[in-house]
DNA sequence: GGTATTTAATACCGAACGGTATAGAATGCG
DNA sequence: CGCATTCTATACCGTTCGGTATTAAATACC
């Protein structure tokens, strides 16, 4: 580490956001360097030397949409003592977003042809573990008796997913959130009821 | 129509067949001229010369796309007498595809940033044709006494398109049918039971 | 057979892509 | 101050993009 030299100018964590909101809005191959520096207001050598490459741009920015919105929202699922409220406001937070940021990073890249290998496997990485943050909720639900014992969590879980990526496919595609909630909420109804008990 | 000249070397039915195989496998973007060429076996100005440029290319194997794939299984599901088994079989055809023509190509690109006004337009008038046919079928079900006459017919609507937005993203991102299936038997089991009636 | 007409293939166009060499500007250290 | 070091910006690199001018080949009509 050496301080002498000329200062960097400009914030490396303002520099992400702006990089992740591009990436976010348009996808990997559809942005170009172009975009991303008028975004970033920087030149090209300035995001190579502290990126490397392109595709460190994009891995810069998918590790800031984890720390700041994928993980914070799992967390929020997981510390949601009811396992049912918990995933509605999981999904919940997808409906109502910024035009900048419909949809979901990891999702809508995993559907995308001619990635990187890197990238591709960065990203089923996260998907994977998105997944098994869910999976291990939807155990816990079991466990705590919010789930009948003879629930089919991986059928439960399939379905979950699919509703996320239904969710976050529709709401890219343009459906607004008043069509999209009423089908959430029909979505969450066929969550199964725990066992009879007369307390609840 | 002039019948001089020297006759049309290729068939354009084929070559349609190879165009949308290509689109349906990458988008409208990431495919490229040379794709589109190698796949139908043409030389680029055979191509527009035929089908006038790049989005010309897209809507003929949209076109394509859609009376030999989303029309007849729309007049499947309007044939089908029972309607949560029209809507199944539906669902089902899509998710037992080949690697090459997996997801729904009106729902990837209608996900895509960047397109061409023009292809936008031709995908929202696709998308709405098929959810305004499924809203009719619903609306028959409901005449039939196929589902309950209380029944909230836009949100099982929003529902369904949902649950299909999901199947073919969670498709495209690389899930198993094996998967797949179970998830979509379970979001069916929400369908409305019709009125009690001793002879079902 | 000669000619008009249509298709086909090679070669090319300007623009935009991801990525970089190079030179100037701004700091800390001696 | 002088110098090594780091950052920034202009300008450029080769490649690929969508699209086309041009020329050769193949037919129908006269």
């Amino acid at each position: 580490m050496n301080t002498r030299g000329r200062p960097r100018e400009f914030d490396t964590d303002e520099t992400v956001e702006a990089l992740l909101t591009q990436f976010w809005q348009q996808g990997y191959a559809p942005t170009s360097l172009t975009d991303l520096c008028t975004a970033t207001g920087l030149a090209k050598p300035s995001l190579y030397a502290a990126f490397g490459n392109k595709e460190g741009l994009f891995l810069a920015a998918l590790d800031a949409y984890q720390t700041r919105h994928a993980q914070p929202a799992l967390d929020a699922m997981m510390a949601e003592p009811d396992a049912r409220t918990a995933i509605l406001r999981l999904f919940e937070n997808l409906i109502d977003r910024p035009q900048t940021a419909l949809g979901c990073l990891i999702t809508h890249n995993l559907t995308e042809a001619q990635l990187p290998p890197q990238i591709t496997q960065a990203l089923q990485t996260a998907s994977h573990h998105a997944t098994q943050t869910i999976a291990q909720r939807l155990q816990r639900a079991k466990d705590d008796h919010q789930l009948p014992p003879d629930t089919d969590l991986h059928a439960l879980l399939s379905f979950l997913l699919l509703t996320f990526a239904g969710l976050v496919t529709m709401a890219r595609a343009g459906t607004p959130p008043e069509t999209l909630r009423p089908a959430l909420h029909l979505a969450l109804t066929l969550w199964p009821h725990p066992p009879k008990n007369p307390s609840t």
